[in-house]
DNA sequence: GAGTGGTCTAGACCACGGC
DNA sequence: CCGTGGTCTAGACCACTCT
């Protein structure tokens, strides 16, 4: 018999098709143009709605598509490069930096940031936590928790706005304050909380790039910060030489 | 009747599996310890197997558990910390950075490669392309592709090994001869190709942190990497952020 | 109300690792 | 060989958005 070459190894029909419909958008569809739905799509291909998913899932993950539920799939534009090295030293908050202030409470810290912040959990020392969102383009990219140890901005009178996005800013102008000996950073990879995924304008379970960033002061861990960003849509950047290469 | 408060927005099964599941992991099991089965979670939690799966899948994202096939299902250690901070200047390779040469070959460049070297895609220039793999603690936690256009490595003879990891460590050592000006990075999240799953011991498709780095020498972009990082296991770190802990 | 993606079910078979 | 996780099916219903 003539039959071709065995598979040693099957390609699973997820791994074909996400390769078929890859190549499709790159040249039969624009950006933002809005693919056939789901169960069009698996007859087409002659596969189960779900097996068809599986593929969607991952254009999705890769950033290649972009699925709204009630609306439809379409065709997701380039991930934008959002800028957060470490190189220039500033506190957060500083003068204008693409965050909006959203809240400020004192909430009871989570073991792990506790730890982080060098608190003893037993104390309960009390912690500000302030909430921003990060926008680009006018889309919100990523959302923040700031833990702030009171001890951190002494000044800050309990006299101003107990919450929202008036005391926010003053605990950020209280930071300004301080000096910043240094911060350091990583980054993993998360699924969005219920909370985040609403700001995020995603379903909770999406997935995420968590960046921890420490704030050094006077030889103490000053702020912590925890940032949410969309996996989809973004790419962080960490640029000390972007901008060598422009003058091409 | 005395029923409880109405869910207006009921809590889909696998999120609610995924919290039980997770809050199980801390008090009931340490780490490498071995889960039950699939199908005998899923019976005991009164749910479909693809139900279960799909919890079992978060969680793994998260980095929580471990699953092979053939084997089990695993309690993961906590992420470890790679160091990929540019704050040290230094060329790939150099004196020795816990990557393995793998091998080196002259293949045609993808045409987003050729853009980020700034070649001329159609003028067909060799480039270097050096496969290496980063190990901690023994582990694979990444696989690299360098490309190094010839241009940039001139005094490389090809009288040397034209591939293998001699040839690989042939075109290191003359990357450390240019004077290395600044380089820039970005991270975002893919999917592993099949080439870069096995050396991880993943599967293809499995979530990476795809790391881009480009270096600069001379006004010019001197080398390209594309570093793949296991995504279930790896926290990338920048600065000495090598004890920070996932805050969850 | 119509149409979309999101969740869920109850099966089946396959690929792999260890015995 | 057996048990594991990985793939796949053919349905069903739900939550959401737009008209």
């Amino acid at each position: 018999m003539g039959t071709t070459q065995l598979d040693s190894v099957p390609e699973p029909k997820y791994w074909h098709l996400k390769t078929v419909i890859g190549e499709a958008l790159d040249t039969d569809f624009s950006v933002g143009e809005i693919l056939p739905n789901e169960r069009d799509l698996a007859a087409r291909f002659g596969v189960a709605r779900a097996t068809l998913r599986q593929a969607l899932e991952q254009l999705e993950l890769e950033g290649r598509l972009q699925r709204r539920r009630g609306v439809g799939t379409t065709v997701a534009p380039p991930r934008v490069g959002v800028d957060v090295s470490t190189t220039r030293h500033r506190w957060p908050g500083a003068a204008d930096d693409s965050w909006r202030p959203v809240d400020c409470g004192l909430p009871e810290v989570p073991a792990a940031v506790a730890r982080l912040l060098d608190l003893d959990p037993a104390a309960g020392a009390p912690v500000h936590m302030v909430r921003r969102i990060r926008l680009t383009h006018g889309q919100p990219v990523a959302a923040e928790q700031l833990y702030v140890p009171a001890s951190s901005v002494p000044a800050l009178t309990a006299i101003d706005a107990p919450s929202g996005p008036t005391r926010a800013r003053a605990v950020l102008r209280e930071l300004q304050r301080l000096t910043l000996d240094g911060q350091d950073r990583a980054v993993e990879l998360g699924s969005a909380r219920a909370e985040d995924a609403k700001e995020l304008d995603r379903l909770p379970g999406a997935p995420v790039l968590v960046v921890t960033t420490r704030y050094f002061s006077a030889g103490r861990t000053a702020a912590l910060s925890l940032g949410t960003y969309r996996a989809d849509t973004c790419r962080l950047t960490f640029g000390d030489a972007g901008d060598l290469q422009i003058a091409s």
